[in-house]
DNA sequence: TCTCAATGAATGAACATTCATTCATATCAT
DNA sequence: ATGATATGAATGAATGTTCATTCATTGAGA
């Protein structure tokens, strides 16, 4: 006899996962992590404290897993985009636009990207290691390439130019969050390329 | 009868407050600050825990104070080498080679400053609000300076352009204490305003 | 009836802060 | 000069609170 592919009952709910983590970013981004109480989130997000363990190992996990459902969505959709741009120049435009417009999308998850998940260097470590490091690796190749291709100066190692190009990036964000918010963050997108492709020095020529 | 304008016995003793904000500054370090506990940084002084409320109001008190320390002494070597530099450019590679060098000099100071200070929005607003405005306002008017002197393109908002170049010398730092620093920080302030001056894009000239 | 997701009260460890006490030194009285 | 007293910096044990986590119990479906 065939089972029903999802349980009509309660359950452990397909997605419970995700309320929760839904919550807690909520949670974490009002009242900061250290501030927050998982009895906080689990009353967010509908359940009784003593639940999210059955989904989460501690509140560290919380922390973590919130942010690697958020990078893997980005690597995912930076990929997909990537792959129908082919020009260098183009190619860093829309990381920068993406970036900025999943943070600019969504304020509490911002401000747990920008401020709550830089804890301690332990976890920063173990971010950096990982996910952080993929998304890195996007940027420099973009760079690299376009140093192939000649577009770009070879003189820069693609390493150090991709670190200057997030480090900007992640400024924007930083202020954002931190600013009252009347403009679009994506907007801060075309500024920051344009300058790191052409610099503030006036062009000789002109 | 004219009394002491000094006590001769040990009594508030001048450096202990910065004897106990040296011992933070590395207890944090090690331990994050949370995971710090305000009697191991009484220990690392040297003295015992009550003490530290003598000279501290709070265990966030020394976490402020830390900070306003260092951003007071690094406005003024600012300034002071600023006033030696009038072109423009010269004036960001000296602004990139003191932010760096001060971080690379101390790495513990590097990690509370990069990591640690960033705990939660609150307080990041508070520091945003002082004294990291004063300093991204000498990056503003330096850039706003060599925009009047026709030495930088105008069409990019000084204010803009120094987040994005601040932005980029922090990850430089961040970077920095989250790899094995088999190198030098400072180094790194060279080529950091070598693309904010000229970008990473080929001249068409060339 | 049986299973197991969900509950939420109870637990116990962690830790910032307090404060009664100590004691080294200064000041005063003689 | 000497002893008596005052001062206040320093101490560190004790306090009280704040949670993260656990687990005995509940009750809704199958």
């Amino acid at each position: 006899m065939p089972r029903p592919l999802r349980l009509a009952r309660p359950g452990p709910d397909v997605d419970k996962r995700q309320l929760i983590l839904d919550a807690a970013t909520r949670v974490f981004a009002e009242r900061g992590f250290f501030g927050a109480q998982v009895a906080d989130v689990a009353h967010r997000a509908g359940i009784a404290a003593g639940t999210v363990y059955l989904y989460f190992k501690s509140k560290d996990d919380l922390l973590i897993s919130l942010f690697d459902r958020t990078m893997q969505d980005a690597i995912r959709e930076g990929r997909d985009t990537l792959n129908a741009v082919s020009d260098p120049a183009d190619r860093l435009r829309q990381i920068a636009r993406l970036h900025l417009e999943r943070l600019g999308r969504d304020r509490d998850l911002a401000v747990v990207f920008q401020v709550e998940l830089r804890q301690s260097t332990k976890f920063m470590a173990r971010l950096s290691a990982t996910r952080l490091r993929t998304y890195l690796g996007v940027i420099r190749d973009t760079i690299a390439e376009g140093q192939a291709a000649g577009v770009f100066r070879a003189n820069v190692p693609p390493t150090f130019a991709a670190k200057m190009l997030f480090g900007a990036l992640d400024e924007m964000a930083t202020n954002w969050i931190l600013s009252d918010r009347k403009y679009e963050l994506r907007d801060d997108a075309e500024g920051v390329v344009d300058v790191f492709l052409h610099g503030v020095a006036q062009r000789e020529g002109k």
